[in-house]
DNA sequence: CATGCTCAAACTGCATGCAATCGGAATGCC
DNA sequence: GGCATTCCGATTGCATGCAGTTTGAGCATG
């Protein structure tokens, strides 16, 4: 009766979990192609099952899938950026309004693990810090044990490390070790709106750390320089690039 | 140059679309069963595709993928329900607050002519009336034109038909016209609070008539009663019926 | 009649094959 | 030399085939 653990986790989810992380920790770089055929041989299987793997990774927003086209590591835009933090901030005032004084001594004890462990990885390589920060925040996102909340500030956190890797420059995210402490002792003190306030600074702090320069899109993709300049009369005084309509 | 209009919708996609639309409109209830043969042959297309769209629908979870099983339509629990409207209020604020004020006049005339749509379909059958009303949601989100909002805004709404089919009863919403007029209203006239009070009371009027009894589990699946039952000590007071980990 | 067992049909997991399309280099033309 | 054209390899879109798993109907047994 023992539902024999991990029966067999799907070949197209193991690769999702390898490509997210190598994503994250920007060993895959945006704009990076990623062949089916190249996706299967690594891993050992099938084009059709690294094929399933990029349509879930699209759906995340993690790869850009271009009819006819190599997929891509998705090249999130400036304003794309910014509109993903905002709702970040939203989300994850939720999560900690719904933790905040509803964390027992174990959870609390593991949140402050993870913490050591980012303090730690201070000196390495800024990746890992940024993996570490990022984990911390879907840690958080776990405990509230609310599946959506789980899944869509996993999704976004991934996300945000694509921005980062988009658009801060190499040593910018000093990653705020202590701003996680501040948190985790709020919630423990069961503080609602101070966390939530934490929590919006906290995230607004990341974001201005990452997205310091409206248009300095780190050079590497002319389109997007001159996505601006292509539009046929910029009545508006070029404000923002005006982002395309819709996703799919 | 012309870049071929509609050069070729992607057969999944077109799965997709017509699945998800099956289902905000109730013609495929939760639970139902899913078999990618029966797709594929329903569409013209093979079980491969079949496969493809019912993982998009799993991504944003309109669908439950179980391992070896037939894919079914998902049946979501009480609990996510209530959280998934918790998030969505802070999306559609998010919305609201980025639009108040910001549209033209043709924009306000898109949304009245929309509005006016729904006040037609009163007469006629409880899902029509609730498609019109989703609709209206995504259409002021794809005013932000905010890729990640309209994404997470269209998939949380489709989320939310998804729990009306599932607990309320045949004919508890009658679908709040007034308050889509009220919100108009207020985005016109820019009162940004004003208009982000409106939407929080609206989402929660709506969550309110739907949700109603707790454990009101429309009898359809016995697992679902037994749920709370099944853990093994249940030591803490009965509280909420402890929701799985993860999704994926 | 209720319960457990067996087995075939149904269905999914995955790989492979073929046609269509794309990208880029070689080619031809001015 | 600059520029359009053609063509071939690379790559995707999709269907089909086979193996393994689940379902549940029928049969046997207490």
């Amino acid at each position: 009766m023992a539902p024999t653990r991990t029966s067999k986790p799907d070949k197209a989810a193991i690769i999702c979990q390898a490509l997210r992380r190598a994503i994250i920790e920007q060993a895959l770089k945006p704009g990076t192609k990623l062949p089916e055929d190249a996706l299967g041989e690594r891993f050992g299987a099938s084009r059709t099952i690294a094929r399933h793997a990029l349509g879930q990774l699209a759906a995340e927003g993690l790869v850009e899938l271009r009819r006819n086209r190599i997929a891509v590591v998705a090249t999130p835009s400036w304003q794309e950026a910014r509109d993903t933090f905002d709702i970040r901030m939203e989300l994850e005032r939720l999560v900690v309004r719904q933790l905040a004084g509803q964390l027992d001594a174990g959870q609390i004890a593991r949140l402050r693990a993870h913490v050591d462990a980012e303090e730690g990885a201070r000196g390495g390589p800024d990746t890992v810090s940024i993996r570490l920060a990022t984990e911390f925040h879907i840690l958080l996102a776990e405990m509230t044990e609310s599946p959506i909340l789980i899944r869509y500030v996993s999704e976004i956190s991934y996300r945000c490390c694509l921005i980062l890797a988009t658009f801060s420059r190499p040593h910018s995210s000093d990653c705020a070790v202590s701003e996680h402490r501040a948190l985790i002792d709020a919630l423990e003190a069961g503080r609602v709106d101070e966390v939530m306030n934490l929590m919006h600074h906290h995230l607004e702090a990341v974001a201005d750390r990452a997205l310091v320069a409206p248009a300095k899109p780190r050079g590497r993709d002319i389109m997007d320089i001159l996505a601006p300049y292509a539009e046929p009369a910029p009545v508006a005084p070029a404000g923002q690039p005006r982002v395309r309509a819709i996703m799919r």
